[in-house]
DNA sequence: TTGTTTGTTCGGAACTTCCCGAACAAAGGA
DNA sequence: TCCTTTGTTCGGGAAGTTCCGAACAAACAA
C-alpha cells in the first residue's frame, strides 16, 4: 500500500537527485500531493519533521526557484505556501536556459580554439545543436498549452 | 585572451552543476577543445593537474555515462579517449529518461492521493505534461538529425 | 510598553563527496 | 621468468553541503 507519506520520500530522493535539497524535495512532494490550498510552515515542518530553520531555507529556495509561491489568507498571520500554477512548465523554461548556457559555452571554447577545422568541428555542432533545441522548444510548450 | 585552459575550467564549473564531477567536467572540455584524436590518460593528468588515480575514476564515470570511448591505435600500449562522436544527442535522451521518471513519479502520487479530485489535478497535469514531451522529444531529435 | 507569534540568520555538528598517494593487478616486452 | 608500463582500487583527509537549535528580528495584539 502506497502512502502519501512514500510518496514525499520518494519526491525528496528524485528531487535531490536533480540538485535540490532532499528537504526542498520533500517539501514539492508534500505539496503535490495536497491541493491547492497548500500548507503552511508549521505543518510542513509538523509533517516532514523538520526544524523551522530548515524549512525557512528550503521555501525560500524552492520561492525563489519560482517553483512555489507565498500567499497569506485573508486576516490571518501566518504564511502558506503552494506550488506555483505552472511548476513544470517553469521547470521546462528553465532548460531552456540551460540550452542557452551550452550555447555560450560552445561559444567559449569557439573563441579559444582558433581557426583549426579539426578542433572547431564538434564545438561547433554543440553549438548548432542546441540553439535548434532552444529555437524548436518554445513552440512545443505552446502546443502543448494550447492542447490543454 | 581566452585561452583552451580557460575554456577547460568553465566547462568543468558547468558540468559540476549539472552533476558530473570537477574533473570529469574539465575532461570533458579539454576533450571539447582537442581534435577527434583524443588524449591520452597522462597527457589529461598532466595538463588538468590531477592525479592518474581520480583520472581512472572520472574517465571510467564518463565511460560508463556514454560520454567518452576508450579506444588504442594499432600497436600502442595505452589507451586513448574521445568524446562519443553522438555526446550531445546522447545527453538529450537522457534528458527523455528523466521525463519518464517524472511521469513515474507523478503516477505514484496519484496511487497514493486517491479520488480527490482537488489533489489529483496538479499530478495528473503533471504526468499528462511529461508524456507529451516524452512522445515529441524523439521527433526533435530526429528533425535535427536530419538537418545535418 | 510588554508579550506573543511568525519567520530569518548564525554557528556548529553530521554527513557526503571528491581527490590524492600508495598499494595492487594486469599485460607486454626483455 | 622478471621488469616496465598501464590502469584500478583502497584508505584517509580536505572541502563542501545540509540540517539543527539558539539567538535574533519584525509584526502584531493587549
Amino acid at each position: 500500500m502506497s502512502t502519501v507519506e512514500d510518496f514525499t520520500e520518494e519526491a525528496g530522493l528524485f528531487y535531490e537527485r536533480l540538485g535540490l535539497s532532499r528537504t526542498a524535495g520533500r517539501v514539492v512532494g508534500h505539496l503535490l500531493a495536497s491541493d491547492d490550498d497548500g500548507a503552511d510552515a508549521p505543518e510542513l515542518c509538523e509533517r516532514l519533521a523538520v526544524a523551522k530553520s530548515s524549512m525557512s531555507v528550503a521555501l525560500r529556495q524552492l520561492d525563489q526557484a519560482g517553483m512555489v509561491e507565498r500567499f497569506r489568507r485573508r486576516g490571518e498571520r501566518r504564511d502558506r505556501y503552494r506550488l506555483t500554477e505552472d511548476v513544470f512548465g517553469r521547470a521546462f523554461r528553465a532548460k531552456m536556459a540551460e540550452f542557452d548556457a551550452f550555447q555560450e559555452l560552445a561559444a567559449r571554447g569557439l573563441a579559444a580554439v582558433g581557426d583549426d577545422p579539426r578542433r572547431r568541428r564538434r564545438l561547433e555542432n554543440m553549438r548548432d545543436m542546441y540553439a535548434f533545441m532552444a529555437d524548436r522548444f518554445p513552440a512545443l510548450l505552446d502546443e502543448w498549452e494550447a492542447s490543454r
